[in-house]
Formats: C-alpha cells, structure tokens, sequence
RNA sequence: GCCGGGGUGGCGGAAUGGCAGACGCAGCGGACUUAAAAUCCGCCGGAGUAAAAUCCGUGUGGGUUCGACUCCCACCCCCGGCACCA
C-alpha cells in the first residue's frame, strides 16, 4: 500500500531541494528564447494575505508552463520598501522604519518561498536599500540633466493626515488614495516630472496587448482635447487693458458669448477686479479656496460667481461681455478662464439663468423658429447671429471660423490636456533623498553622481506631527555647494515610491551591477516585460508613471524600447463574504494557515480554480477540500499498481489515446489563455476518466504508463511539490521541471465518431453517433431513419434541413 | 451623468451562434465499517409522469435566425473607473 499524500512532508523537502539545487537560477542564455514573466512587487506591509497569493501563484503557473516550453523564464520578485506606513508604524510603535521594513520583508520572504515559486532570490530587489535608491537618486539627477525634472510653486494637493503632498493620479475622490482623507489645496514649492512631455505618446498603445479598459483610462487620464485658443481684450477703468486667452472646444459658439468668467484663483482676479466689486470678489474667493475639491468639483452643486465689474470686448463681434469669476472653472485646465455661452452648453446655461445673464442662440437647431431655451442646445445645427457664418453648418464653421481668427491674429487652433505634471516630492522621511543642494550663491544645484547615494540618515526622531525628520537633521540638512564648495543646505523632500518602482524591472535583470542602475548587455538580453500581471488599481499610477519613465530612458539613450511591458494582465480582486479584504473590517486572510494545513498546492490550485482569474472571487474555503481530494485521487491513481487486461480492446485504448491528447491540448490553450480554471477542471475530467479506466483495466501498461506521465508534467506547474515527489516515486529521473512540455497529437486527438444532435424545428429530439468523417447526405439520411425522428415529424413537410458537419441537423417543419 | 465589466441551479462557475448547467462544493441515496471518518458508486434546475413523453428555464421586455446564455434594440440591477476638463 503507498504512503498517503503528505503535503506538508513534501513541500519542505522539495523546496530546500530546489534551493539547494539553485534550480530555478536564471541566466543569460542566447540559444533559447527569453520570456519576462513579472509580477508586480509587494509593498512591505508586514503580512502576505489571500490576495498577494491570488497575485503570485498563478503566475508562477504560467512562467513555470513557458519554462517547460523551452523558454528562458525570468521571474524575479522583490519589495517595494519605502513609503508612508513604515513611518507611521515608527511614530506609534516606537520602531525604525528601517527595522519595520526589513522585518517586514524577511517574513514576507519566508511567505513567499512557501508558494513555491520559480523565483531566483539571487536578484531579489529591495528598494530602500542604498544600492537600490542611489539609481534612484541618479535617474532623478538625469531628468533633471535632460530638463524633466524642475522645481515650482503651485497649488498642489495635501493630505493633512499623511503630512504629505499628492500627486493628482494618487486623489481619488478628492481623498488620499491611502487613508482617503480629503485632501486641501497648498501653495508650496515642489519638484516635478515633465510627464506632460510625453501626453500624446502616453495615449497610444499600439503593439500593446492590453486590456482595453486600462489602455481607456490612461486616455482618458491624459484627456486629450482639440479645440481652439480665442484672445479677448478686458477693459478695468483702472487698471487699462489686459489681453487674456480662453481655450473652447466649440469655437462654431464664439458669437453666442455673453460673459467670461476666470477661476477663483486666476492671478488676474484681483488686477482686474473694479473698487466697487473688490469686497465682494474677495470675500468670493476666500470662500471657494476654502471648498474642498470633491464640494467644488460635485457636478450637482449649484453654479455660483461674482461679477467683478469688468468687461471683455469680444472681437469677432465687438460685443462687451461682463467679465465673471466662478468656482466651476478650474485653474488647471486650458488657460483658467472660460467664455460663456449660455445657449449651447448646459453649465453656462445653468449659470446664465441664476444670475440673469442674457441667452443668445447661434446655432439653430432643426425648426427652431425663435423662441426661447429651456435647456442648452449642445449639438450641432445651423448657424445664425453669427455674421458671414450664418447658414454654415456648425461643424463646417468650427474650422472656419478659426481660420478666420488666425488671420486676423485673433486666435487659433489650440489643444489641452487633462493630464497635469508628476508631482514627486513627498514630506516625507522614508524615501529616497531627492540629490538636490540649494546654495545661496549658485541656487539650485544637483549632487554630483559620483557622491550618489545621498544617504538617508539613520539616527532620526519623529515629531507627533508628523514633519519629516530630516527637516531638522543638521548633519544631512548642512552640505556644501557641490560648484562653489560653499556652505549649503540639502532638499528635505524625498521621492515619491512611485519612483522606486519605475524601474525595479529593469534592477532585475542585473541587480548585483555596480557601474550604473542595470548591465546595459544584460538588460537587452530581457526586456521588455513580456507578461505583466498585476492588480488594476496601478492604471493611472504605476503602469502610467513606468511607460513615462521609459519613454524619457529611452530619449535619454539608455534604453532601446519605446514600453516597458509588452502584455498586461489583471487579475480579479479576491473578496472575502462579498467584501474587500481589510485589516479595518478584520477579514483578512493569511494564507499561512492554509498552507500549513493543506499545502501550497492545494491552495494555488484552489485560487485558480475557483473563478477565472481576471474576474477574481470570494475566498470561501468550503471547497477547497475538493482540490485536495482531487489531488489524492491522482495520488493513488499514480502509485497504485495497475493491472492491465490480458487482452486489450484496441477501441478503447484508441479512445483512451484521444481523450488523453485531446486533454493536453486543452490544458495547454488554457494556459495560454490565461484560462486557470477550466485548466484544471480539464485536469479533473481526465483523472475521472482515468479512474474508469482503471476500474476496467482496458489499456496496456505503456499506454497507462504515458497517461500517468503526462497528467504529472501537467500538474507540474500547478502543484509544482505535489508532481515532482510523484516524478520521483515513479523512477523518472529528477527534476519533473527540468522536462519538456508534453506535446498534443493531432492524429490521435481526432474524433472518429461524432454525436449528432437531431433537432426538429430548433427543438432537440435525439442524437445519433455516426463516424466522424460522414458526409451530409448520409447523415441525414441516418437521421431520418431514427424512431424518434419519425414519430415527431409524422406527417408533417420537411422544408430545410439544415446541417452542421460533425454537431447538428435540424428538420424544419412545417 | 459618461465609459467599462457583469447578471446562468442551493453555492463557485462552464458553454461566445448549434446538446444550457462541464468541473467542483454543498445535499440526498447506496457500498465498505461494530460505528464514525476517509474512500468508492449513483442521483442532483423546475413542473409533470408509475416510468417516459412533454412543457418551462441563462436579470426584464422586444427583435434577428432553421436555431440565441451567446448577436441587435430598449429597460432594470450589481461591480469598477471617470466625473463642472470649457
């Protein structure tokens, strides 16, 4: 009798075996393809839950499957180790982000190695150590050299909670994308990345396969939109004349303005605002800068504003226009101010009628004879009060009339974007040192690459509030000028962890290279990321900052691909009793259990199993104890003597040859596919089958033989322990992952007998089995013969008889 | 409001124009056992029937088709993203 599957005598073994061997140590290796399997780096909270194995193990599926096909698999895994909790955890329990951290990430590295992955720990990366963050460091000082990186006042947004600084990609809702705080408007001086550089480029996705809905919100993030730039003169009786752009994606509308209105914050606010207009105008705008963006932005909120006594001179026409200031107009898009057109765009029309502010119509809508609105006509029409325009079609007179405005100096075609500049530096201690120097001689300096890294200085106290450490450091605050070697003083900000982890994929294709961030040679050799799995939540942040990051390397000559990750997938979230897993809610689920109990196996299959990947599921474990029943059931199917028949039936053993091909065809599209659980419930069939067989001993040994073989090397990337200890105890030499791919005949996985469904008006009747290679006429003619074909005919005509080789013939009736 | 994704047995899910419910969980019945667990075998959408036949059934209502979970139109609900972007 043979031992029972023992997961937990196994899996230890096998993994300090593995380890031991160094068989998963990845290098170089020109005669076979490579294949870049990535999977997005933890961030080093303490603990791995349920959904960092949701992320992990069935990628490590698919790499180990690609490896088996023959192809040079890089898997590498790493943590992403600065940021905002380790300092949190350092002001309340009286611990060092460094020791937080590293602890952090020696247990989480214990939990990892129990997945069993591929993962070559050699080229492990760790972003808060100095090796790492001096790269870091001096990708900063190289966009700085290539004019990426510039330093500006601007309103910006700040949580109050964090201490911090955000950048727009990380508010959500008007809230901290971490502890959803409502974030406030600052005006503070930070550095920022020109990201905005590269807006067109970050829209297109061509040669990317994607999912479609990331490459839509990266669009829409960067919000492209083309319109036209209008100039208008504004009159103060005090202050003279000032000439100010507004930016309009309808400028077929420009002869329906009645008003412009600035946003509250416009420096021409107050240049232009009348005396008699100044107490209320100013008081306007205290009350909005006190707004909170999700109050100001709400699109139900009632449009208000104040006239600031001033009139703009529409040029196209002549007309004055009052000049307004409201808080629906944002500083940071187009030029900060906007015109009025009331008659065509619902919230100039919602502003109009609140403050009395006449309605002109320019574009005439089909049988308009005249009379009033009673809601913005937004589409397009025919124009009218519109001087030589009339009669043109609006979306004729769009270009027309800037045309018109261009040759008169008046404006011109204009284009904007949503997309801000990336604001990277963070109040913050445990981040990476942005190298900047300010000398009161020479200004701004940056270090010099050779004194990289700047090192984050160890012996810090926190304060209660929260103010970074380093403010207040003087052994890292006093420097001197790297130019003039004078005394100076070093920037406090660290960098965003958006940063680190812009190109962590690139440190792991040489994370022990000394002579730069990565071996030029051997960074070739992998990149660019050919799978890239990960959670949906990075579209806007890190999948969006990486593609920038990558695009400027490229600009700059260090790197020769325009993207970083060829394909990307994302996964499902994994949710536990119908809600998202969080420490708040006390849901969390650490796998630890799991895998004591049951093995790693069990619980990467089960999470493949359970619902496709990309949809993600509910953690219930009440099934999981069919995987390890499952796998018990292989388990003695392998080590139990089979006894085959004195005399095989050579039928069957056909049959058991096609079931068996046909099966590791189907596996291998679904991995492929990235389609984990019909995968393994692909597997689970065969093994039903195989028991059946079994039961009857219909097959000779060497076809059972190949069977058991073949379903092993199938569950080798799957249930990685659990294959190689059966390899083993069947007498195949070691390693099972070493061995090739099992191949699919397509002569023997051809069906020789079809099942033929009968319908009769759509209807199913019967189904007749018929050799696979008949042709129509004999088909049909075997199904009209059939008893059942008959009897539900009777004496009715047959009209058409519709067949599909090899599925159906419907009878149509009448 | 706009843009995605989705709605299928008691449950997770399968089938993307051709047998709805593969595979698994739970449940029920049986074998083995002194008994239980484990294991093995069988049943398992609803109505209907002695058993069949038959009818109904993939969020709702319509349509296209010989044939619709699958395609089209309208609507309802759930999840995610964006949201005064001029």
């Amino acid at each position: 009798m043979p031992s029972n599957y023992n997961p937990l005598e196994i899996e230890p073994k096998w993994q300090q075996k593995w380890a031991e061997d160094n068989l998963y140590r990845v290098t170089e290796d020109s005669s076979k393809p490579k294949w870049y399997a990535l999977t997005m780096f933890p961030y080093t909270s303490g603990d791995l839950h349920i959904g960092h194995w949701y992320a992990m193990a069935p990628s490590d599926v698919h790499a180990r499957f690609k490896r088996m096909q023959g192809y040079n698999v890089i898997h590498p895994m790493g943590f992403d180790a600065f940021g905002l909790p380790a300092e949190n955890a350092a002001m309340n329990h009286g611990i060092h982000p460094y020791d937080w951290t590293m602890k952090n990430v020696d247990n989480m590295r214990r939990q990892l190695k129990t997945i069993g992955a591929i993962y070559d720990w050699e080229r492990e990366v760790i972003t808060c150590l100095p090796d790492y963050y001096r790269w870091t460091q001096w990708f900063f000082l190289r966009l700085y050299k290539a004019g990426l990186a510039y330093r500006a006042k601007a309103p910006v947004n700040w949580c109050p909670k964090c201490q911090v600084v955000l950048a727009n990609e990380q508010v959500a809702n008007g809230g901290c994308w971490r502890c959803e705080t409502q974030v406030i408007r600052r005006d503070l001086e930070q550095w920022f990345f020109r990201i905005t550089r590269y807006a067109d480029e970050l829209m297109q996705h061509e040669g990317l396969d994607w999912p479609e809905r990331i490459k839509t919100m990266q669009k829409n993030w960067v919000g492209k939109s083309q319109g036209a730039e209008i100039h208008f003169i504004i009159e103060n009786p005090v202050t003279g004349e000032e000439k100010v752009k507004v930016f309009t994606t309808r400028p077929d509308t420009v002869f329906g303005i009645t008003y412009l209105v600035l946003a509250p914050e416009h420096p021409l606010v107050e240049k232009l605002t009348t005396p008699d207009r100044q107490a209320e105008v100013n008081a306007y705008v205290e009350s909005a800068r006190r707004r909170t963006d999700i109050e100001r932005l709400s699109a139900e909120q009632e449009k208000d504003g104040v006239f600031t006594g001033a009139y703009a001179t529409n040029l196209v026409n002549g007309e004055k226009v009052p000049v307004w200031v409201a808080d629906y107009v944002l500083l940071s898009y187009g030029t900060g101010i906007v015109m009025g057109v009331p008659a065509h765009d619902e919230r100039d029309f919602a502003f109009a009628t609140k403050y009395d502010i006449p309605i002109k119509m320019v574009i005439s809508l089909p049988g308009w004879q005249g009379e009033e609105l009673d809601a913005a006509y937004i589409d397009e029409g025919t124009m009218v009060n519109s001087g030589q325009f009339d009669g043109m079609s609006s979306d004729e007179a769009r270009s027309r009339i800037v045309d018109y405005l261009a040759k008169k100096g008046w404006g011109n075609y204009a284009v904007t974007y949503r997309l801000r500049d990336w604001l990277v530096s963070r109040q913050r201690y445990w981040g990476a040192p942005i190298p900047m120097v300010y000398c009161d001689r020479c200004g701004i300096v940056p270090v010099e690459e050779n004194d990289l890294p700047v090192l984050l200085p160890t012996d810090i106290r926190f304060s209660p509030t929260g103010e970074s450490p380093l403010r207040h450091h003087q052994a890292f605050l006093n420097t001197t000028c790297p130019q003039c070697k004078a005394p100076a003083k070093r920037e406090t900000d660290t960098m965003d962890t958006f940063m680190c982890s812009s190109w962590y994929f690139l440190c792991y294709t040489s994370p022990d290279y000394d002579n730069g961030p990565f071996d030029e040679e051997k960074m070739k050799y992998w990149m660019p990321v050919d799978l890239y799995t990960g959670g949906a939540e990075h579209a806007v942040m890190h999948l969006f900052y990486s593609r920038f990051f990558t695009k400027a390397l490229r600009d700059m000559g260090l790197v020769d691909f325009d993207e970083p990750f060829l394909k990307l997938f994302n996964q499902g979230t994994v949710i536990v009793d119908h809600q998202k897993m969080s420490k708040s809610r006390g849901n969390v689920i650490n796998p630890d259990h799991y895998v004591s109990t049951l093995g790693a196996d069990v619980v990467r299959i089960y999470l493949m199993f359970v619902a496709p990947w990309e949809q993600g599921g509910d953690w219930n474990d009440s099934g999981i104890s069919g995987i390890s029943r499952w796998l018990n059931r292989v388990w003695n199917l392998t080590l139990e003597n089979y006894q085959p028949a004195d005399k095989p039936e050579a039928g069957k053993e056909k049959e058991f040859e096609r079931v068996l091909h046909q099966t590791i065809n189907k596996v291998t599209q679904d991995i492929d596919n990235i389609h984990f659980n019909t995968m393994i419930s692909a597997l689970m069939e065969l093994t039903n089958y195989l028991a059946k067989i079994k039961e009857s001993s219909s097959v000779r040994r060497e076809n059972w033989d190949g069977a058991i073989r073949s379903i092993l090397l199938m569950l080798a990337p799957s249930a990685p322990h659990f294959a190689e200890e059966l390899w083993h105890q069947s007498g195949y030499p070691y390693s099972i992952h070493n061995q090739s791919w099992p191949k699919w005949d397509k002569e023997k996985a051809k069906d020789e007998e079809i099942t033929l469904v009968v319908q009769v008006n759509g209807k199913v009747k019967t189904r007749i089995n018929l050799p696979a290679d008949i042709s129509r006429d004999e088909a049909v003619k075997a199904v009209m013969e059939s008893e059942r074909v008959h009897s539900s005919i009777a004496d009715k005509e047959i009209a058409d008889v519709i067949y599909v080789p090899g599925k159906i013939v419907n009878l149509v009736v009448r």
